[in-house]
DNA sequence: TGCACTTGAATAGCATGCTATGCAACGATA
DNA sequence: TATCGTTGCATAGCATGCTATTCAAGTGCA
């Protein structure tokens, strides 16, 4: 059998996230927080004041890799854990000023590093690019 | 300004590529062997007995991602690092009987991965998609 | 020849992500 | 109420990938 990496979808797919990760990476640095961290985030601008299993519902990770994060966001002073009114297993987790300062920023930078990376392609194969992995990542959730 | 991230591409790309990753994985613990060793030995079963820099050449890789898997697969039995007969900086890197073996089932254990993944869509969708990737690819690395 | 520069590789240290496991608190039920 | 299964979360341990650093060996040139 033959296998050429080039004609992998699984391996182009794996390069091309390094890619933008490493660019968003250099891109949020300078904001004091890493890709991580950044969906994480996006969910706490939201809305904080949630518990770990909220949160987790909305991210597409696993419980142990989310408290590892939430334990260095908690160490770089991002967030803080409260006590939660009626479950003792729980807290509820808010932003501090510092998690909630480069929130503009961020969305600036993700949306520029976008730009960057799909700018060799028109605006019609960034719909056709993004609208093909809503459809796979939607089938293997389904699958 | 508001950020979505299921309207980013490098939200979708990342979360595309772990779904890629955990199910090749899930096919090739089984031979014994991870992702992360995967593109070193589709380098290798070409030819081996090269130096880690001819290997860094073929491979989107940092050179101490490399040499640390490389330890990793020595340590596994994978392959073994002999003594370079010109140059006392380098060594060979030639594959054990184990790193051969598994060459066939792995080939076809990421044809099947790839297969599956890509199942929702159509051939022709499939080329686009590896398509939009390779351009993608290309202008981060000429840019 | 000797010294400085370059090259090949190893290592330290970190973030991200995973599985497996442990454990305390909760809740339902006998 | 006591017990037992469930839930929420933390931790251990690992692989992958990165940057920065170190170090020995090779190379080139005065």
């Amino acid at each position: 059998m033959k296998f050429e990496k080039e004609n992998s979808a699984g391996y182009l797919v794996n390069h091309t996230a390094r890619l933008f990760a490493s660019g968003l990476q250099d891109r949020i640095t300078p904001l004091g927080i890493t890709i991580g961290q950044f969906p994480i985030l996006l969910e706490l601008w939201v809305k904080d004041g949630v518990t770990q299993r909220e949160l987790l519902e909305k991210l597409a990770l696993e419980q142990a890799t989310l408290a590892n994060t939430l334990n260095r966001m908690e160490r770089d002073g991002l967030i803080v854990r409260k006590k939660h009114p009626s479950d003792a297993r729980s807290q509820q987790i808010w932003l501090t000023a510092e998690g909630q300062a480069p929130r503009e920023r961020a969305y600036q930078a993700a949306n520029d590093q976008n730009e960057q990376s799909l700018a060799p392609l028109s605006i019609n194969e960034r719909e056709q690019f993004m609208g093909l992995m809503r459809r796979i990542i939607s089938a293997a959730n389904s699958g």
